[in-house]
DNA sequence: CGTCGTGTTGAACTCAGTCAAGCCAGGTGG
DNA sequence: CCACCTGGCTTGACTGAGTTCAACACGACG
């Protein structure tokens, strides 16, 4: 069951949280906001694996991602699982709970995380009556629109090595933007089936895969942390941009 | 090159246009807004297959699609194509262009098709005044990303067959809720090289894959129009629910 | 020490892609 | 009126990327 522990590095107010301006504001479009900080009403702890959101079921909470990897997911009715996403620290959980109390997708921790909690009302409420907040909030959801578009197209129309490739190059660019990347080497929690689940694939072709990936020299796996050795070499051989498209002209 | 036609079946006006409610509101939560509707500047006419809106270019206006079918996609380096959505009578081209001037995909008339077109500076700024018009574009937003996940899963862990069935159920099923289908039968532009596209399928391997729905009696298609013999037997053989996720939580 | 979760590898298989030919309806122009 | 295109659909033969199933390795953990 859900220990409830805080996290070591979790700052007891947001006002030293170095991870504050990706939650709500896109970088220095909107000023901070105190009031809105003092909406946190706590935060919390799970264990790895703990489910933090069922699909359909009732959220009368907000949550962000404060420390640890979650993920976004569906599952459909023979059992078949699509993670849709993955929650990166400073990542909000789902910002469509500003709007409605009831998701289509269900959210799970990957490694033990923390959790900032949120009144979904309160937070609602505020957002609504700043009318800069309001238009903030749908430029971040068009990010995630974009990023969405993103995932198709990798998945109607790119190779096995080609998405796997590409996910790991956005994580590295969404660590890094957050500072949790020393160079080209980050952590890297996932299992090989939640690479499958993500990207469309079996563990085991996954499995085949990372094989080339390391025997070519790009990657190496070791105790849950991933080192790039030539970022640029992967993207040319797999076609990849520089930039993300969810990045390149969404604000 | 586009010709400029009014579509015959254009009102002079909003106030008599039957679309009306699905290009801004979520059915019955605001209000008919005349300030918003004045904001309309006019019409547009292209033909098929001409480019409504190319990636990373400037857009100064804001477009809703009042007739004919349209389709958001991506190109990527070598040539391949993702459609990400189509476009039906009712909808916004993009809502995104609400909070930004250039966006991450193209956009192409399926066939001949009629805009409205407004400015989109002058429509974000009524926007951000109301809250109630921001609070219901974020809930539009939220069903794309609703719509965009369940594409992803299509994408991801279904097959030819079930990915085919699926979008034909949900074309009906938006074009039921327009009043745009007369039963069981709508009209079906699509080339397979559409349902290809968007299904991340070849378009011969949607010739064998409809060749199979027909001979099973499920659907037939001729000149242009397809009817459907028997969704339910459909959803039950391609284990799909009665509503997408689309619609089931998001307002 | 056994068990569990995870990753690796091989062999057989299959779904979907590729390539190529042919068909058909509609449109154009002689 | 016929000849010829053109774009879209169908079909067949072959190929191949990714799946399935099964065995085994390995480390963590109780």
């Amino acid at each position: 069951m859900a220990r409830a522990l805080a996290s070591p590095r979790m700052p007891s107010d947001c006002d030293s949280c170095p991870l504050r301006r990706h939650v709500f504001y896109l970088d220095g479009v909107v000023d901070d906001d105190a009031a809105l900080l003092a909406l946190r009403q706590g935060c919390r702890s799970l264990p790895a694996k703990a489910t933090i959101y069922r699909e359909g079921e009732l959220a009368s909470e907000y949550f962000t991602l404060f420390d640890g990897w979650a993920f976004r997911y569906k599952l459909i009715p023979d059992g078949r699982r699509q993670i849709l996403s993955f929650l990166l620290p400073g990542d909000a959980v789902s910002f469509l709970f500003m709007r409605t109390d009831r998701l289509h997708f269900s959210v799970q921790a990957l490694t033990d995380v923390s959790l900032c909690v949120f009144s979904r009302i309160a937070l609602a409420r505020h957002v609504t009556s700043r009318s800069d907040l309001s238009a903030n909030l749908e430029r971040l959801e068009g990010r995630e629109i974009a990023a969405a578009d993103d995932r198709l197209t990798d998945l109607g129309r790119r190779s096995a090595h080609e998405r796997v490739a590409n996910l790991i190059l956005q994580l590295h660019l969404r660590l890094q933007q957050r500072g949790l990347a020393e160079g080209d080497s980050f952590p890297f929690p996932l299992r090989q089936q939640h690479l499958g689940d993500a990207l469309g694939l079996t563990a085991v072709h996954v499995s085949r895969v990372l094989k080339d990936l390391k025997s070519e020299g790009l990657v190496s796996i070791e105790r849950e942390r991933l080192t790039l050795h030539d970022a640029e070499r992967m993207r040319r051989l797999y076609g990849l941009n520089e930039r993300s498209g969810t990045d390149r002209y969404l604000l």
